[in-house]
DNA sequence: ATTCAACCTGGAGTGCGCTCCAGGTCAACC
DNA sequence: GGTTGACCTGGAGCGCACTCCAGGTTGAAT
């Protein structure tokens, strides 16, 4: 159960400490605890819920929908709703990787179309 | 060997009308001919290009890069570099489809662990 | 006790990719 | 010849997701 600095939080997490604390003013992530002196002291806790959001950041999830999520993650009768969230998500994901395997078919097609010109010089 | 106008090309082309002209005036589109009263024309080719801009662009190819891709198009003898750009970012373009589906992978844990959550209550 | 890097806050600034606006022009139609 | 709606330009504004800044505080190490 140990505690991480800002640094280190940072470190671990990839969002820089300035993005750990807008995402705190957000509501994104909960209120981090303080040392008396106002320092934020992270738990392992919080760098689970980094880690998580990290992976919903990467997957393009907008910051709306994360404070929701992490709205949610706040009251434990809400997983329903988490799920509902995610499915959502993963529905738009689905969608994403579907475009993205078109577009590696269509450009596919175009750099063997040049590469034969190119043959042919 | 039709033309069209701005607001038809932007139909078909799935870009709006200020971004055409963005486009344009950014050096991505190159310079559309003008009727005598100063109105852009597009062609079908400015349309076929406008289409294959579109595809980039979905697949997350920076401004930067189009603007690239479209001064390349302007010059015959530069089949080899817009085969090096294209191929460039088509190795984006995989991690970002693996990505995702690392993504989908943990999002499906994580839903089905709460799924048995929610069966057990 | 002093130093100094790491941290704090509120708020301003940035980069991207458009999007909108004011004020004017053009051209098809009645 | 007048109306009307699509179009023109240069430039300002916007939304997102941070990122940076000034000016001040904290606390571990010397």
């Amino acid at each position: 159960m140990r505690t991480y600095t800002p640094a280190e939080a940072a470190q671990r997490s990839g969002f820089s400490i300035d993005t750990l604390r807008y995402y705190e003013r957000e509501g994104i992530l909960a209120p981090v605890a303080r040392t008396s002196g106002g320092r934020r002291v992270y738990s392992d806790s919080d760098l689970c819920t980094l880690d998580f959001l990290r992976c919903l950041r990467d997957a393009g999830m907008p910051i709306e929908r994360l404070r929701r999520y992490g709205e949610l993650c706040r009251d434990p009768d809400t997983i329903a709703e988490r799920v509902e969230l995610l499915r959502e998500h993963a529905v738009a994901v689905q969608e994403q990787i579907d475009q993205l395997r078109r577009w590696q078919a269509r450009v596919g097609e175009k750099l063997s179309w040049y590469e034969r010109h190119l043959d042919q010089t």
